[in-house]
DNA sequence: GTCTTGACTAAGC
DNA sequence: GGCTTAGCCAAGA
């Protein structure tokens, strides 16, 4: 469930590990995306890239490289950064508690 | 079994 | 915005 969420977000978007946890049908479990995360290998055509923490930030040490990655993928889909942030009003997603519903209730795809 | 860890967060300063 | 502190809960050890 946890991937299939992830497999979700459009391009050029991010979302926090608390709502694909919250899409996945997980409240509360943001942590365990991160487990799921970590434990998947190199998923292809996976974006996870697109999955950061609620501060909006990447969630590895800054300068690592796993870092350098994970905000290259990104800017490479238009994310832009700001002191090291992206901001969630405008590359956020799902963007409405709205959407998060709508969601919630459509069958997954 | 328990104890620790951690791709997390919301809340309080 | 930053830093701390409490919760959180599945995995590992």
């Amino acid at each position: 469930m946890i991937l299939a969420a992830v497999r979700r977000i459009p391009r050029g978007k991010v979302c926090t590990y608390g709502n694909v946890a919250e899409v996945a049908g997980l409240p509360r479990r943001a942590r365990l995306v991160g487990t799921v995360l970590r434990q998947t290998p190199a998923g292809r055509g996976l974006p996870w890239y697109r999955v950061i923490n609620a501060g909006g930030r990447i969630s590895f040490p800054v300068g690592s490289d796993a870092y350098a990655r994970q905000r290259h993928k990104l800017e490479a889909e238009g994310v832009v950064f700001v002191g090291g942030r992206v901001d969630l009003r405008r590359y956020g997603w799902p963007q409405h508690e709205e959407r998060l519903d709508e969601l919630l209730w459509a069958p997954r795809s």
